[in-house]
DNA sequence: TGCCTGTGCTGCAATTTCTGCATCGGATAG
DNA sequence: CTATCCGATGCAGAAATTGCAGCACAGGCA
């Protein structure tokens, strides 16, 4: 849209930090990205940027109208989807920050569902940490986010929540798979492997351990509930996961490791949030694809 | 703001129903305001205006358009007056829509007040039935509204509602105005004046003699409060208004006409409300003058 | 200290975009 | 049928934007 071009520019430099970086990724020069700077800055009478020795800084000025511009542009592209849709399109774009329990299963289904009715809408889906997913909906660069115990910010609304009770995941062959239902201390005596405390399963498991005597000490740390996974399929170490991230009875995966519920009186279930910005109303494609979620959120976990 | 002047070039063509006319009223050519409009639709890829043989009209996307464009450009205002704020600058606009009964006393007192502390700021007063009152809000030509029983358009947010009951007005020397109180079957024998239907006085008279069985039957009809206060002043005739359009006690204006209450039995208080669009964030001086008037109005009539 | 790098800014010419005049084609009101 | 008002368009001049080259300044590094 021409008409924003220029806030668009000025979107850009903010985030490159410097006038010439964000010019290189507009690809043009920096003259004329600089004089627009300026021209703006004329206009409103009161700096954006700081100038810097290394580049520019947003002044308080710079952060109120960015803030403005980010809105601006979102709010003009959901004119356009509604406009698209009035005209008889099935077009538009939604983007996702989701964590990690969302990757292997429920996403790429619900995806590939919605792209079956609507050819035309395209996604992008990007792996956030519940924070870095909730500064997301607030620069507005994703429309939705999917994440596990957010951090639950001021700016942020929750459109659908889903209690999530955490499973113990491991080897098919391990001894506690006999069991239907785990408690928490019977897995004292088995190496554990966790993901670290920016988790949300993490997080949980440490604040029920402050109640209880034993403790569960993981002889594995990493990041990637994938290679958690995978690493409780080769070895008999015990891992924490939340089930909509694993394989359910129905599905036709067949995988070396099993899954069972910890009792609820150990820990409390954790909570799904499907949120997104408060205040701001969402391009057609994507308020319906959060619907179409929270249908199958009602669906698979009827309260 | 030069980035959205095409924005705003559209919007005067919507409100002036013709690309010439909105061309004359802007002092440039319409040539190049049609091209502009083309290129915009261009982009845009579907028509904002449908060309009728007499000018243009609205097309649906157009209409989704013309509020977006509303709406950015009054945000922007806003974020213009933050920073000025920011600046340390008292300046800014307050846009009010009102029903007659504010203009004597209540608004000039209330702006004379807010522009002693504030010179900066300039207001804009525009008298409005309570249904343009809405319109204007809506169409975001005026900020605040302050009317009397308003329609109540799901897109109006109420920040203030005042009780006004409903005072008989009448020349001093009137049989009535001996009673500290009135009732209304008391009005009977004499004749009546009254604002006509659209106002929320004479609302609520039709609706109160819904119930009773004698009527009072207006000798004369007029949509201008001041000329009612003032025949009443030079005949033996009644007319009925809300205290806040009628000089109080303490107020050392010398009129030949004097106000007495009528009995809440007979007729309920009207309200007068003060309202501004739902989800819109007001620019500063708006949001000050609006605390102002709610301050004024809980000391007054506090409950 | 002196060199080097990276930054934002500016004069000037080329280019792109926009504007205004004159005019056309079409539809309606009288 | 005619007069009028409307939006659209070709073309030339006006205005804004862009890109090149170069400047001044501030830190990093040897």
């Amino acid at each position: 849209m021409r008409h924003l071009e220029t806030l668009r520019f000025v979107d850009v430099i903010a985030r490159a930090g410097s006038i010439r970086k964000a010019a290189d990724t507009l690809a043009i020069t920096s003259t004329a990205l600089n004089r627009r700077l300026l021209a703006l800055e004329d206009e409103l009478g009161v700096p954006i940027f700081e100038r810097l020795p290394r580049g520019v800084r947003l002044t308080a000025a710079g952060e109120l109208l960015i803030d403005h511009i980010r809105t601006q542009i979102s709010d003009l592209e959901r004119v356009r989807s509604q406009i698209a849709q009035l005209a008889g399109e099935r077009r538009g774009h939604v983007a996702i920050a989701c964590s990690q329990a969302l990757l292997p299963f429920f996403l790429p289904q619900q995806i590939s569902r919605y792209r079956a009715q609507n050819p035309g809408v395209t996604f992008s889906v990007n792996l956030r940490d519940r924070e870095a997913a909730e500064a997301a909906l607030i620069d507005h660069s994703v429309d939705l986010a999917l994440v596990l115990e957010p951090v639950r910010v001021a700016d942020i609304y929750t459109l659908y929540k889903v209690p999530q009770p955490i499973s113990a995941v491991m080897s098919v062959d391990h001894p506690l798979a006999a069991k239907p239902k785990i408690r928490l201390h019977d897995c004292v005596p088995y190496p554990i492997a966790l993901p670290n405390i920016r988790y949300g399963v993490r997080y949980l498991l440490e604040a029920a351990q402050m109640r209880v005597s034993y403790r569960l000490l993981p002889a594995v740390e990493s990041d990637s509930f994938e290679f958690l996974r995978n690493y409780a399929a080769v070895e008999h170490v015990i891992t924490f996961q939340v089930p909509i991230g694993l394989p359910d009875a129905q599905s036709d995966y067949s995988v070396p490791f099993c899954h069972r519920p910890v009792d609820g009186r150990d820990l409390p279930a954790a909570s799904l949030y499907l949120a997104q910005l408060k205040g701001r109303v969402l391009p057609v494609a994507a308020a319906r694809f959060a619907e179409q979620m929270m249908r199958e959120f009602a669906r698979r976990f009827a309260v």
